[in-house]
DNA sequence: GTCTATAGCCCGATAGAC
DNA sequence: GTCTATCGGGCTATAGAC
């Protein structure tokens, strides 16, 4: 990482054009993964969207599995895959609000997450390591945050940190499949805020409530 | 459906065979698309399974598309469709808990659900339709229910029907996918008797209180 | 690094004998 | 109804020229 940036013949030209090349894969990949699923989608696809041979291609990534997985973490390094520390400015409701507004307005990524998980749940699939990892790693994440919250008296009597992680982002992930088939019928941030005011006690604040909150007269 | 079965050769021989070929293709397709998805699974594979050859396959069902569809259906005739009218005698709570638990312990149950679900929401899949009017039904059914619950003074104040029955859907569906990765991890009917008894007022009853029952009392 | 050519295999669907 | 044979095509991956 030093001024000499490449052995070979000019400072950085290869590389960087080697980059771009990778990118350019990995950004035709992703659509087309998301439209078509990964068994659903051919090397040569992505080679023609890329603007190159398939050959070519498998020169960058050497398998179609290998591109599955470059494509999965080169998304995570994007979006963020769920586990950044979160800002200890913002709330856990603001930052999962945040996020799934984030994720309805970029095209393509509900459609590549939804239909990977789907699929990695089969024999032998590539992805199924990386999903597997990754929901245990949303588990662990959530239910430190909620049994943070859960210290502090912000979490709703009776609600388990561990059993409340892994409904939040159970039902992060039904309603992106439901809202993909039906975008007009489905509110994913109005689900996931219904959620988290049932589970979360609202910031103790009297001078100005929480918008979402909701009335937690004693029943019965 | 008289005394009269068949025109053809023997009373009921014929028709009896053939529909007993349709439900060995049926049986194999299951496990075939449970394991591999649909465009992982090929044809070949679900005829071997079955015993016959793959052209003898296309014989009952004349297209692949035609077989998926048909198993689609043949799960809902067998398990139900989640919308069947719900005994009257059983809860809301009894009958999604009882639902989740018969799916659990029935192998590649969830396994084609999960992955048909997923791939359905890529282009030209020939499940979509078939998913996004379950979901619409499902909605349905769920609203209406809880809107019944919510006139009895069973739904928590501030609880939407609608987003509820959403959710509800959503937490189920997604709690199945993290299930297949990690049977072990985690705890499909402990999760939605959670979210369901955030939801529901336990039923007035003071000798004799619903066990999963949270304290509901007031917060702030 | 890029390409053409192709190996080697699998696919869904059809034709037609029996 | 069942089969063999096959059509026409797509697939991943490799070989090797340039």
């Amino acid at each position: 990482m030093s001024t000499k940036e490449g052995p070979q013949t000019s400072r950085r030209g290869p590389y960087a054009k080697s980059a771009e090349r990778r990118r350019a894969i990995l950004t035709a990949a992703h659509a087309v993964f998301a439209a078509h699923g990964y068994r659903g989608s051919s090397l040569q696809d992505v080679a023609n969207l890329a603007g190159m041979s398939q050959t070519s291609l498998l020169h960058y990534f050497p398998s179609k599995s290998d591109l599955l997985l470059a494509v999965l973490n080169w998304r995570d390094s994007i979006t963020g895959d769920g586990t950044a520390p979160p800002d200890p400015e913002e709330s856990l409701s603001d930052a999962v609000l945040r996020q799934a507004r984030f994720n309805e307005d970029v095209p393509g990524v509900l459609e590549l997450y939804t239909v990977l998980c789907g699929e990695a749940v089969t024999e032998g699939h590539p992805g199924r390591d990386y999903f597997t990892q990754r929901f245990e790693r949303l588990r662990r994440s959530y239910a430190r945050q909620l049994a943070q919250l859960a210290g502090e008296g912000r979490l709703r009597p009776g609600v388990d940190p561990d059993t409340a992680a892994a409904s939040l982002i159970a039902l992060w992930d039904g309603i992106q499949t439901q809202w993909l088939l039906a975008p007009g019928s489905v509110d994913m941030a109005g689900c996931l805020r219904a959620y988290l005011d049932l589970v979360l006690v609202p910031e103790e604040n009297p001078e100005r409530a929480s918008a979402g909150a909701l009335p937690l007269a004693p029943l019965g």
